[in-house]
RNA sequence: GGCCCCAUCGUCUAGCGGUCUAGGACGUCGCCCUUUCACGGCGAAAACACGGGUUCGAUUCCCGUUGGGGUCACCA
C-alpha cells in the first residue's frame, strides 16, 4: 500500500548495460532516451555497469561501452556504478527480506528443478517454480545443504503497471513464480541487484527495452516487499521502449547487423550527430521533424513521443542523415577525421601542407559524400603520386580524341596567369568552343588526366586545388604516355 | 505452448471520432539544374492487416481473427 509512484523531486534516469559485449545500437538508443529525458527534465542521468556475470563481463567491453557513450556525447552524472562491487548490499537486502518473511530458503537442487520443468513441459503446464519450499521449514533440508533465497511473491490478485509507453499492463500474480534473489553461492541475481541499485541510486524513471517489461512485475514485487518492511521504496515510473529489429523484421542480434556503435564510427564512417538523430527518430517522433539537433531534442523530448511498436533499422536513412551532417560539418573537423584513411590510401605521409589542402578541398568534396569512407575515397586523388594510375573508365576517356583535346587544354591553361577556378574555366570553355564541342567533351578527358577517375568535384575546382605545377605535370604525364 | 506487447506507404513516422480525396521523411521512378558524380529543385507511384461491434460518423474507441515481437534460468 505504501508504495506510491515516485513523484516530485528530481528526475533520475539510468542506463545499465552489461559489459558482455559492445554498446550495440539498441543499447545506444536506450541510453539516448534516458539521457534526453533526464536533460529535458533537468534531472540526472546515471550509468551503472551490470557486471555481476563475472564469467562474461570483460574490461574491453566496459571500455567499449564507455567509449561509445562518450562518442555519442551521452555524458553521465556522478561516478559510474559497478554493480558487482555492491554485492554485499544486495545480500543485505535479501537478508532483510528473509528476516521479515518476504523471502525464504529453497533447497531444491538444479536436477530437481530440471525434472520439475520437464514434467511441466510434458503436461503442457506453464514452466515455473512450484514453490515447493515456500512453506517448508529449512529444518527439513539436510544439514549444510546448499540453498538459494527466493522472494515470497504474492500469489493472489494482479498487478498493473502504468507504463509510460505501453500504457496499462496487467499481469496476474499467479503467472509469476518466486524468483531467486541469492544464488546458492550467496551472490545476488540480476533481479535483486537492479532493484536494490535503482533504489539506492534514487532512480525515478526506468526507461529500458521492451524485453524487460515482464521483469518489471517481478521487480515490483520485490520493491513492494521492501517498501512494506522499511518504507521509502516507491514504485519507479516505467517506460518500456520497443526493440529495434533488423531490416528483415527479425530481432537484431549479433549475426543480424547488431553492430557496436564503434562499427558505425570506424567501419561505416558515420558521424555521431547523424547516429543520434537517426536513433532518436527510430521510435520517437515530433510531428514532421526529421533533422533534429541535440539542443532541439533536449527541448522536445517526452516519453509520450515514444511509439509502441517495434521498428526496423534502415541503413539507407542513416546514410542520408549522415550525408546531411557531413555537408553541415566543419571543414577542419572533416579533414582531421578523414586524414588517417587518406594517408593509408596515399601510402605516404601527408604533411601540414597536405592537411591544409585537404581542408581546403572539403567544401567541394563533402556535398558528394554520404559517409566518411566516401569522403576519404573522394579525397584520394589530391595525394596520388605522379604519374597517376588511371582506372579503366578514365583510361578509355583518353583515347586519341581525348588526348588531342587534352593537348589543346594544356596549351590553353599553361598561359593562364591567374590560376583560379574562374580564370581556368574561361580558358577551358574557349577550347571547347573552338573545337565546337560541349564543355563535357573537354572536361571528361581533363578530369581523367587530373584525377585518374571519371568522377570528381567540379573540374575547375580540381585544377585550382591541385595548383599550376601539379596540374600541368599530370597533364604532361598523360600526353607523354601516348607519344 | 502459457503470459505480455504491438499492427498507417517497402522503411521511419504524423494522425490522438468528423479538418483524411490520410501529411512528412528515407528509398524507388520521372523531369529540371549540369563539365562527371553528388547536392539542390519539381513531380509521381506507394499505406490505415481482416472481421465484428460502439457511434449520426471510424485510421482514430471496444472485441475477435490473422500476423509480428517479447518473455518464461541459481544470464543480464
Amino acid at each position: 500500500m505504501g508504495a506510491g509512484v515516485a513523484t516530485g523531486g528530481q528526475v533520475v534516469t539510468r542506463f545499465a548495460p552489461s559489459p558482455t559485449g559492445f554498446l550495440h545500437i539498441g543499447g545506444a538508443r536506450t541510453a539516448l532516451f534516458n539521457w534526453l529525458f533526464a536533460r529535458a527534465q533537468g534531472g540526472k542521468f546515471l550509468l551503472r555497469i551490470e557486471d555481476t556475470d563475472r564469467a562474461r563481463s570483460t574490461q574491453p567491453a566496459i571500455d567499449a561501452i564507455l567509449d561509445g557513450m562518450r562518442w555519442l556525447g551521452l555524458d553521465w552524472d556522478d561516478e559510474a556504478v559497478f554493480q558487482f562491487a555492491r554485492a554485499d548490499r544486495h545480500a543485505e537486502v535479501a537478508d532483510t527480506l528473509l528476516a521479515n518473511g518476504h523471502a525464504y530458503k529453497c533447497f531444491a537442487t538444479a536436477e530437481e528443478l530440471e525434472s520439475m520443468r520437464a514434467e511441466q513441459k510434458a503436461n503442457k503446464q506453464p514452466m515455473r517454480y512450484d514453490g515447493r519450499w515456500r512453506d517448508r521449514s529449512p529444518d527439513e533440508a539436510p544439514a549444510g545443504a546448499p540453498f538459494v533465497v527466493r522472494l515470497r511473491a504474492p500469489r493472489e490478485g494482479a498487478v498493473t503497471i502504468e507504463d509510460r509507453v505501453q500504457g496499462a499492463v496487467t499481469v496476474q500474480n499467479a503467472e509469476l513464480d518466486d524468483m531467486v534473489l541469492l544464488r546458492s553461492d550467496g551472490t545476488p541475481t540480476y533481479m535483486l541487484a537492479v532493484v536494490v541499485d535503482d533504489h539506492d541510486m534514487g532512480v525515478t524513471h526506468v526507461i529500458r527495452g521492451d524485453d524487460h517489461l515482464n521483469n518489471a512485475f517481478r521487480q515490483l514485487a520485490l520493491i513492494r516487499a521492501m517498501d512494506a518492511v522499511e518504507g521509502g521504496w516507491p514504485d519507479p515510473v516505467y517506460a518500456h521502449v520497443p526493440l529495434i529489429h533488423g531490416a528483415d523484421g527479425a530481432k537484431l542480434s549479433k549475426r543480424h547487423g547488431a553492430l557496436g556503435v564503434e562499427a558505425y564510427r570506424d567501419e561505416m564512417g558515420i558521424l555521431p550527430e547523424a547516429l543520434n538523430n537517426y536513433l532518436l527518430r527510430l521510435g520517437w517522433g515530433h510531428g514532421d521533424a526529421e533533422i533534429i539537433s541535440r539542443e532541439q531534442a533536449t527541448e522536445w523530448f517526452t516519453l509520450d513521443g515514444i511509439g509502441r511498436s517495434p521498428s526496423r533499422f534502415d541503413t539507407k536513412k542513416l546514410e542520408n542523415l549522415n550525408g546531411h551532417y557531413i555537408r553541415e560539418a566543419d571543414d577542419t573537423r572533416l579533414a582531421t577525421l578523414v586524414l588517417p584513411a587518406v594517408i593509408a590510401q596515399a601510402g605516404r605521409e601527408i604533411g601540414p601542407d597536405g592537411a591544409e589542402l585537404l581542408r581546403r578541398a572539403m567544401p567541394f568534396l563533402k556535398p558528394r559524400a554520404k559517409d566518411l569512407r566516401d569522403l576519404a575515397d573522394a579525397s584520394a586523388f589530391l595525394f596520388r603520386t605522379r604519374p597517376l594510375d588511371m582506372d579503366e573508365r578514365a583510361a578509355s576517356l583518353l583515347d586519341s580524341a581525348g588526348i588531342d583535346l587534352l593537348a589543346a587544354v594544356e596549351r590553353a591553361i599553361a598561359g593562364v596567369d591567374d590560376w583560379s577556378a574562374t580564370a581556368l574555366e574561361a580558358a577551358v570553355r574557349a577550347v571547347a568552343e573552338t573545337a565546337g564541342l560541349g564543355l563535357g567533351k573537354v572536361a571528361q578527358p581533363l578530369r581523367a588526366a587530373l584525377t585518374g577517375r571519371t568522377t570528381s568535384p567540379g573540374i575547375f575546382d580540381v585544377l585550382a586545388l591541385l595548383g599550376r605545377e601539379e596540374s600541368l605535370g599530370r597533364l604532361a604525364d598523360r600526353l607523354a604516355a601516348t607519344n
